[in-house]
DNA sequence: GAGAAAAACGTCCAAATCGTTCATTTCTGA
DNA sequence: TCAGAAATGAACGATTTGGACGTTTTTCTC
């Protein structure tokens, strides 16, 4: 992938003169640098943030060697809902992509999209693969191309605050990769420095993980439960820890039930990513 | 210990036309030396001076990473190994990155860099992790960070000749992503288009996709094997799907016991990413 | 150490980009 | 509604860039 492009291909991507992208270049407006030479060369993450900052429709997308946009900026959500859908059974990598792009570049922010669109998605995915109506092979091609789009919009994220250090993971058993990632993405753009430790980790290690690093903030993404009588104390093990290290714990996913939930220790139970946001900031302003 | 470049490797890594290299080494812009023979070599210094002076107020320099061969490519591949498996066991993704993408730069082809480096990286995690050496959570996050770097490289590569499509994943029980993905970004450097249909997906549900999507090639991943009576009928139902089809089944990984491996039907063996890519090359050419 | 393959050399030129200027369009506030 | 301000888009010669070429150097392999 091109990491920088020149005035006249944002120009022609985004459907203005050249000139006015070499002014807004020189006024800041959108960050570059020069070649030696005094050739400009625009990041194409500065040309990314510019288009979101200013709602500009992206009308060449192709030019800059993005996704392919629908033009169609203005998704209603559950229309967006239901293409996705469609993508992602029938493996159609580029579209589901494309519809996630048009929803973030139209400003939406990510805990919104992951909230009112990926997360429905695969609750139906999952719930057609459990009714037989989907075959396994597209259930996981579906989770394949999602971990892909997931991992595109990682690179557009600024990285967070090298202190404000967040970890995370899936428990024993638990072979769920996209929450756990999108709540590392979540996390990321909301100015953590987050990192998913990945999935079915036990959780004797994930204490040693807590107290080798001091994660101010530690989640456990939970899908999937393989032996619910290790549950409450695994996660009491690692409440402990957290207290330790003086971080805090939160626990999400609708892989427990209500009343398992209630004996676990914990700090916050997120019932959805914008949740999270907002216990993670409040975290943050203290 | 003054390591040297060649323009080619800089003009990579900054990404201009190793003319504008060669012409500013020429008018001082970036110092440089040169051999006997009149080839200029670049102290990585001055690179990095070099970025320092035009892109300052962007990216720190230092995290693109620069190849230091220093005319000698093989003392740099046995380095890498070193080298990487500690950033990996350390947690230290950008560090991690910098070397593959060191080796990407300085012209080593994908499945060799997955073959000397990356593999045996992992081979010796594996071991350490199965000796109780390395925390468990380290291997897993070291897995994490790898699946990302190559994601990243897939995003590098070009997409392949829509009518060479080639299909994989691994078997049920299986979760290694690592493996499938790095055949997947073989294939796809080769020419096709390739995609990981995921992980412990069924033979059943292998079958369905082999018929529904009719690939020139399918590849099993097989790094770790579950079930021990399911693989022969399995990988023969595999097979046959494939014959019915007109494509090929390749098979790959160390979690087969040879006896075991010489039951199954198959077309090749790959015991390499090289082997895979002259393999899948025979069967382009055809 | 010799021969072959790969990489880098210097040179050239078309295409792209530079900075500048200026007419035109769009926005703003009385 | 309209004048003035601000932004846009197009045009210009001068400069830079990227790719192509045949030749020479370096590196690899036997």
């Amino acid at each position: 992938m091109q990491e920088l492009v020149t005035p006249k291909q944002v120009a022609r991507a985004i459907d203005v003169s050249e000139s006015s992208v070499k002014r807004w270049c020189d006024r800041g407006i959108i960050p570059s640098v020069k070649t030696a030479g005094g050739h400009r060369r625009i990041p194409i993450a500065a040309v990314i943030s510019y288009l979101r900052d200013t709602r500009q429709p992206l009308v060449a997308p192709e030019v800059l060697g993005l996704p392919a946009t629908s033009g169609q900026t203005r998704w209603v959500q559950d229309r967006a809902l239901d293409v996705i859908l469609q993508a992602l059974t029938a493996g159609d990598a580029d579209r589901s992509r494309q519809i996630l792009f048009d929803l973030w570049l139209a400003g939406k922010p990510l805990a919104v999209i992951f909230d009112e669109v990926v997360a429905p998605a695969f609750a139906q995915i999952g719930q057609q693969w459990a009714c037989g109506e989907l075959e396994i092979y597209r259930e996981r091609h579906a989770c394949e191309i999602m971990t892909r789009v997931l991992f595109e919009f990682r690179l557009g994220t600024p990285p967070g605050d090298p202190r404000l250090l967040a970890l995370g993971g899936t428990i024993p058993g638990d072979h769920y990769v996209i929450p756990t990632t999108m709540v590392e993405l979540v996390l990321q753009s909301a100015g953590w420095n987050s990192r998913s430790l990945g999935n079915s980790v036990p959780f004797s290690s994930f204490c040693r993980a807590i107290l080798e690093n001091r994660p101010r903030l530690f989640w456990l993404s939970i899908s999937h439960v393989e032996n619910p009588e290790e549950i409450v104390p695994g996660v009491s093990s690692l409440y402990d820890a957290m207290k330790e290290v003086g971080g805090f714990l939160v626990l999400g996913g609708n892989g427990l039930a209500p009343e398992v939930r209630d004996q676990l220790p914990m700090d916050h139970f997120c019932s959805s990513m914008q949740h999270l946001v907002r216990f993670a900031d409040g975290l943050k302003a203290s």
